[in-house]
DNA sequence: AGCGTTAACTCAACTTTCTTGAGTGTTCAA
DNA sequence: TTGAACACTCAAGAAAGTTGAGTTAACGCT
């Protein structure tokens, strides 16, 4: 049985500069804007370094002078900030039915956001696609590709050959060949892929209700309901990438298991509604059944509910995260609907008085969610320190 | 709501040394013996900068020379392996009744290892109790204070003030201050303190069988049920360090819902075989009953089996592991058997056929798992690179 | 209003560590 | 026998960080 190490970087005087570059990035955008000597202290390197640094990333166009602020004695300091277009990042939903798009900025920022139908859902088709897309995207935007600095991909797993396959969701030919190479090489970018429950969650990290948490998880509403994961800043993706199948296990409602996915997913509330000869075809109808408080809806948001709770002691008790976070493709109402109803377990290790988070919170829904979320991947890499990578 | 910046190391020559160090050392280590040039490749560093490293090392007293080997062409090659003396490490497993204590040297054999009844498990008495044992190991084995590298404490969670506080396993006295502070300051070591689990699934995998896995989970048979984490090479612990408390869900046994913890534990086993008039009081009991067949042990087996399978899918499912491994406080035999008892279910991310490991495996069983494990934690750390430093 | 204290920042010298390229020695294969 | 392959060392050079002295600006006490 053989196990490779897996490559991990040696320190050297230009990795080192490059860690630490991402380092000072990372700082700045935690806060918004900051001075020097704020950036050495958080980063453990000296003011003078710090300077060399902001005056090559200034160069480099990632950063703009904010101005001064003088806070207390001393000189008064001068503000950086992240500069918007500084970078963009191209996020992708890909989708058996339809190819989803996002050109965001450095800050995170949508430009532009576009679906497009597919014809089939072959892998040239999908590729194909994608490039014009991405191709459309710039010119429209004016954003030039040097200014690329990656491409996120959002694609429905389970990836691999598993037990999980032949379920609705898949696409075919992309079983061979890993995936992210195949974009790569068409759309000449660095590429990221990810499920969508792990690119939302990022995308939540990044610029919404997770922002500066390191340890949450988010349960994401799609076609079935995936779980991403971030521990310690980063997605966990299991050894084969398949992490965070959540929607396959089985919890308790009214007494009896069931498969997670079929109490609390799109296709669930939709199969549930058809069953009571009610038909909804997309989020708005949801919404509109809502508010007129079609009582097979609440019917179906009341077990769902309950299917969370089970969820959710698994979660807490497995994952210990800072807070869980519900968002996706169901509208806010719904969502707020369900965690208004979903019990939090007592037994649960997040069971604690001096929380700081709520156990359960809604994050970013409708969409587009998780192909900002691709996109945010991109992002999250330029911000993330390079040596010793976590993967 | 304010949330702090984990502080990340900037990178400087210093640093940047330190952590090339520990990636040298990781990289030995990972292969047992190893020449200059073989290890520049595996750390992406210069063989000019290994051959200084490494004479640094060498004069550290981390690494011998190994003769040389040669290997086709080419100079024959000078070999490195870690010096077995070149540290020592203290695992510490504190117990309500007992702390187990063991020293190990730096490839992570056990010099000698103790047991020591509490009076009572006050935190003093515990404090005093560890030192003395420290203080005892060290003249014993005539190791100077100087070598050790640090200690592990292993200390029954759940930590701080949750929903399952309460739990019987607890101790007095630990919920205020931090613990690895205490530690800390009465033994004048770095202290790292895990959950059983953790340190169980990190011992596997420095020695055991999970050597070079850097993803896969440890079900750790302790008076309860715990589980380890390791997510890409690190342990995952938590937001507030209480990850894999998963003994509290919920699975299906016979088809009712049942705690996991009470059909798979070694308190679970005592009170079975209690109801049923048997006494077993240790682990030898145990393995006498299982080779006279005891129909009521094979009973619980049986029963324990299923409650794993549904433990199983959830653990897969969410993390995606390499493998599970089963360990800790319970007879060899009795692990095998559950294993071969356990069905792996077929609606999961890993049951895929082309695996190459077992999704089941047995790892190191018998009182002294965790004990070890706590020193592991050290020695994991010694081989950890430091830079942008995981945790 | 004056002046010492505090703080941010710059400049220049210095240090550490890594890389590069030339050179040496050993082994294998044509 | 000779040349290619490979491991390693030496010496020079480059990159990046740190240190300490000096400058500037604001605060606040007298």
């Amino acid at each position: 049985m053989v196990t490779t190490l897996k490559p991990q970087l040696g320190a050297n005087p230009e990795r080192a500069r490059s860690h630490n570059k991402q380092l000072v990035l990372r700082a700045i955008r935690h806060v918004g804007t900051a001075g020097r000597a704020e950036i050495a202290r958080a980063s453990g390197l000296s003011t003078q370094a710090v300077s060399n640094i902001i005056s090559d990333l200034l160069n480099e166009g990632f950063l703009v002078e904010q101005g001064f602020r003088s806070a207390g004695r001393g000189l008064p300091v001068q503000q950086y900030a992240i500069k918007p277009d500084g970078g963009y990042a191209f996020g992708v939903e890909v989708r058996p039915t339809a190819v989803f798009t996002a050109l965001v900025d450095l800050v995170g920022t949508p430009l532009l956001t576009h679906r497009t139908p597919l014809e089939d859902a072959q892998k040239d088709t999908i590729l194909d696609t994608v490039w014009a897309q991405l191709d459309d995207a710039l010119s429209k935007s004016q954003v030039s590709k040097g200014s690329l600095m990656g491409a996120g991909i959002v694609m429905p797993g389970p990836f691999g050959d598993t037990g999980l396959t032949g379920a609705d969701s898949e696409l075919p030919g992309w079983s061979t060949g890993d995936p992210a190479e195949s974009f790569a090489n068409r759309l000449g970018l660095s590429v990221f892929v990810e499920n969508d429950a792990n690119a939302a969650a990022m995308a939540e990290r990044m610029n919404g209700v997770a922002r500066g948490l390191d340890d949450f998880a988010y349960l994401y509403f799609g076609q079935g309901l995936g779980l991403g994961l971030v521990q310690n800043g980063q997605a966990v993706q299991g050894a084969f990438g398949n992490a965070g199948e959540i929607g396959h296990i089985t919890v308790i409602v009214e007494g009896r298991p069931v498969e997670l996915e079929s109490a609390t997913s799109r296709l669930s509330v939709q199969a549930y509604l058809a069953r009571q000869g009610v038909t909804v075809t997309n989020m708005d109808d949801l919404t509109s059944l809502y508010f007129s408080a079609n009582r097979h809806l609440l019917a179906w948001l009341d077990q769902a509910a309950q299917a969370l709770s089970s969820a959710l002691s698994i979660i807490e008790n497995l994952f210990d995260p800072q807070t869980v976070i519900l968002g996706g493709a169901m509208p806010d109402d719904l969502l707020d609907h369900i965690i208004a109803r979903t019990a939090l377990p007592e037994r649960s290790v997040s069971n604690r008085p001096d929380r700081t988070h709520p156990r359960l919170m809604r994050g970013t829904s409708g969409r587009m969610t998780a192909t900002l979320g691709a996109a945010a991947l991109v992002l999250h890499q330029a911000f993330t320190p390079t040596i010793a990578e976590a993967r």
